[in-house]
DNA sequence: AGACTAATTAGTAATATTCCTGACTGGAGT
DNA sequence: ACTCCAGTCAGGAATATTACTAATTAGTCT
């Protein structure tokens, strides 16, 4: 997805370019995977140091409804993250790091059909979002001894948490 | 989902069972739907009046992980909401009341299997949130002349913004 | 180019959610 | 009943996110 093809989006939804939505989106075609709405925010104002808070979260929220953005993570521990939406994907998201890994698979289609019936409900979007430990925060878990226990540790899990937001650069 | 069944789901994660957190899972028990945190944290301290917003969300977030709880809605402007997990299911949730229907298709067994092959990753648990408008909400957004256009009308989105918070009690 | 209108913005306030620390407690084992 | 320790809690601080308002601007039509 370019620039250009971004824009007549936004013409066919009726919204304007400004330039600070154009450096929001420039921003997340530049990067290499997804953001968080404090790291465009930081980025943006490289050019624009007066931009405000709620015009970054206004534009990632509008681009995500017109579908140019991906809105990746629940209220789950991390926060929010936007990419551009060049093909449709969901997301693997590891609750040890907050690492997020895309897969190619989406559900929404054969679900879909079998909706609507009853009540009628405009589907606009979806999310998925699948939730686990990847390889390396599996290890600060504790299967423990019992088959039945399912290896939640507080102690533990504290320790990774910590670990991972010095690696993440905190927040 | 009664509480003890729920209580030996807790014991089997090695969680304890406190007043606290008895309370919290009586309250969404005894609700007829899916509660805001807040919700629940007023409700709770009418009996136990120095709980703290902590607890609260900590507990939500526990009871989540260990699967006793669903927890409902992306970041998306709404607050989260919980409820028991009866059954398993998902939710249609409407982006201009909040109101959330619950939805008896869960896409996620035929989309684990190709999963975990090249990279190992532990799941626990998946979310999926259909977005869209309900049939009052969808009256409120202009279709527009233009048929490629989307409907989206700030004025008028802002409109329903501001009666549903009515509707809803605020924040 | 000037006027008009809906969309947008900066700045600020209000909420929602998470994090941290030191004190406390449930429950397992004596 | 006593001990012990992982798990929990209350309270408060720190972040994240959303809401509101008055002023500004993009884009359309003349």
């Amino acid at each position: 997805m370019n620039l250009n093809r971004i824009v007549s989006r936004l013409r066919n939804a009726g919204l304007k370019l400004t330039p600070q939505r154009e450096l929001i989106i420039s921003t997340l075609l530049a990067s290499g995977g997804p953001l968080t709405a404090r790291e465009v925010l930081k980025s943006v104002r490289k050019t624009q140091p007066r931009i405000s808070f709620d015009t970054v979260y206004r534009n990632l929220a509008v681009l995500s409804e017109i579908g140019v953005v991906n809105r990746i993570n629940l209220k789950v521990r991390f926060n929010s993250r936007f990419e551009i939406a060049d093909d449709h994907r969901h997301h693997l998201v590891c609750l040890g790091c907050g690492e997020v890994r895309p897969v190619n698979l989406c559900p929404f289609q054969e679900v879909a059909v079998g909706l609507e019936k009853d009540k009628p409900f405009r589907i606009v979007g979806h999310a998925f979002e699948i939730y686990g430990y990847c390889a390396g925060c599996d290890a600060f878990r504790d299967p423990g001894p019992d088959p039945d226990r399912n290896g939640y540790t507080a102690e533990r899990k504290r320790q990774s948490e910590a670990e991972v937001l010095k690696k993440w650069g905190g927040t």
